[in-house]
DNA sequence: AGGAAAAATGGTAGCGCTAGCATTATTCAT
DNA sequence: ATGAATAATGCTAGCGCTACCATTTTTCCT
């Protein structure tokens, strides 16, 4: 008789369970009901996992169990300040639940989302949540078809199938051109640039100009760099500003661009807020700090990543449902800048 | 007969090699070694996996082959700045080769460390690669039993059993301290944190302090706001050398530190760097456009990346052995604030 | 045409684990 | 002591896939 198959070299769960002289659905139970097993059997396991070095093998276990304690969790960047409260917060709340995080980002790139959803439905998760509204007819099929219970989070959109949570980026935009409005700015530009790490600044750029022009009848001037990093397009912004004189306020897609636009208003001799007032978006850590510091706008981060997870673990029967599907709310943090 | 067990509800290899008309083993070559299907069978295979939605269970596949295409990953943070180079660097590399990255951060706790490296290990991984030469000793039991290529990396020291991909970070204060003096510095400090994002800071501070004195015979202030932000502690840091006003020149931790003393030095009125000089480390993208812009010792991140994937896929045997195992090279890139 | 090599395909068994019962040991009320 | 409940444990049969070999079909050479 040939031996068939390379085992794994790794000690098995047979291996633990002729060591501590009992079987392996006992063993088995040890690691995943240990209160049905007896506290004498418990010890004797523990000994001979202590001895073998044992770990369990997860992925045969997902497999014989059809349902792998891994979510996954898909997010634009796993970088950006504005994503790792989120991400912080999600994992701390399923891991508490025995759950495993399974991250990736997908760089902004709905491709890169489709191909990433893939990988991780490949390893049969109990849950998936991914970012915004907005996929491939792929990802989009993948996810209708994946009989895993999906979660939507950093958008807030009621005509879709899968649980939201986020806030709505209009709103930003609202609450932005109010606040400017308020404080009397009347000749205000929008800042952005194609990889300033979020997906809706177009979008909110668009809601930021038709508010301030519909709600307090003023236009609004689009700048925008080109593809360079956002630190650089708040420069580029204020030089912008500096070079046409005629604007005095800006809103940045995010507290990068307007941290890069803050010092070379320094740099430049740009006086913030006399001359020019500065509002950003993300609260990154930065904006407090800033000299002078950051007006912005504070997104929900914690509170997506916990309501994500809670959302999820209600799906997965884990916990009880609230049933209080809400969008969440920005807050504005007003500082030295505004 | 009853039913025994519930299927996962999702397509599998048999439905698609039956809507073939072919058999499952086919479809998987299909998936593993596309070139040994013919090419009628391969476009009858591709119609059924699309119609059908299959994706592949790689738990499975895993499970059978005894090896997952996947790689572990683990650091001390997936938000610090400055691993996130060697984050992408590592995973653009090894998914170039059909490796899946998981990526976990051990928080700065030995303690966590050792939970991810055992979820990691029961995912049955092709590799594990984790940061620095210190673990628990379980993490060390794990890692000599898993039968897995581990390699260690943003270290580098010659004595421990695993490839090492880094840096001596004595290296850097060598670099430090020899910069500064040779700018005509005398009085110097080192600020850090608790929390300043790096195992090695306390390191590399006594070894700064050791080099300044033995060798330029100087002896070097260690400023400790003990655990706040590290921006804060950049301020307080200033905040002391303002009090007692006989520091020349400070060298932080990180960046973040560095652009805190840098931001709350401009607030107080302190010029830098005519009255003291900041050195940062880590070269985060906010040191260039701050005002004054921030010197900074760079780490090779990227190259850490890059090399420790080498390495990686090397052991796999998927890359022919280079065999150049050398420390990286940190550079320093000197700016306004020195 | 005949034979050998190469390409394409398929059958069988099992990777390490757990669901679904079935069975045995223990506890408790009567 | 007896039966009924409960706790503890074990057996069997797969989860979905691929290694290993065997077989069939195609290609190529003389």
């Amino acid at each position: 008789m040939t031996r068939k198959r390379r085992s794994s070299g790794r000690a098995t769960l047979d291996q633990v369970a002729e060591l501590a002289s009992t079987s392996p659905i006992t063993v088995s139970r040890y690691f995943n009901r240990p209160q049905h097993v007896s506290e004498a059997t418990r010890q004797r396991i523990a000994a001979a996992v202590a001895e073998l070095g044992y770990v369990p093998n997860l992925a045969a276990g997902g497999l014989a169990s059809a349902q792998a304690r891994v979510i996954g969790l898909v997010l634009p960047s796993i970088s950006a300040p504005i994503y790792v409260d989120t991400i912080q917060a999600f994992s701390d709340r399923v891991s508490r639940y025995g759950y495993q995080l399974l991250l990736a980002s997908s760089e902004f790139s709905l491709e890169k989302e489709e191909e990433v959803v893939r990988a991780f439905l490949g390893w049969a998760p109990a849950a998936l949540v991914v970012t915004g509204c907005q996929h491939t007819p792929g990802t989009e099929q993948m996810l209708a078809r994946a009989s895993v219970p999906v979660v939507e989070v950093w958008d807030y959109r009621p005509d879709r199938p899968y649980p939201q949570v986020g806030f709505a980026h209009d709103e930003v935009s609202r609450l932005a051109a109010a606040f400017l409005h308020e404080r009397g700015y009347r000749r205000i530009a929008y800042a952005q640039t194609p990889i300033a790490g979020d997906l809706w600044a177009a979008l909110r750029y668009e809601e930021f100009a038709a508010c301030l022009l519909r709600d307090y009848g003023l236009a609004t001037r689009l700048i925008e760099p080109g593809a360079v990093h956002p630190i650089a397009a708040g420069r580029l912004a204020i030089e912008e500003i500096m070079r046409s004189g005629d604007i005095d306020a800006l809103f940045c897609a995010n507290d990068n661009v307007a941290s890069g636009a803050v010092l070379a208003a320094q740099r430049l001799g740009l006086r913030i807020p006399q001359q020019c007032a500065v509002l950003g978006f993300g609260d990154f850590p930065i904006a407090e700090a800033l000299f002078p510091s950051l007006s912005s706008v504070r997104p929900p981060a914690r509170d997506i990543g916990e309501v994500a997870a809670d959302r999820v673990l209600e799906e997965l029967g884990t916990l009880n449902p609230d049933a209080s599907t809400k969008a969440l709310a920005c807050t504005l943090a007003p500082r030295e800048s505004t």
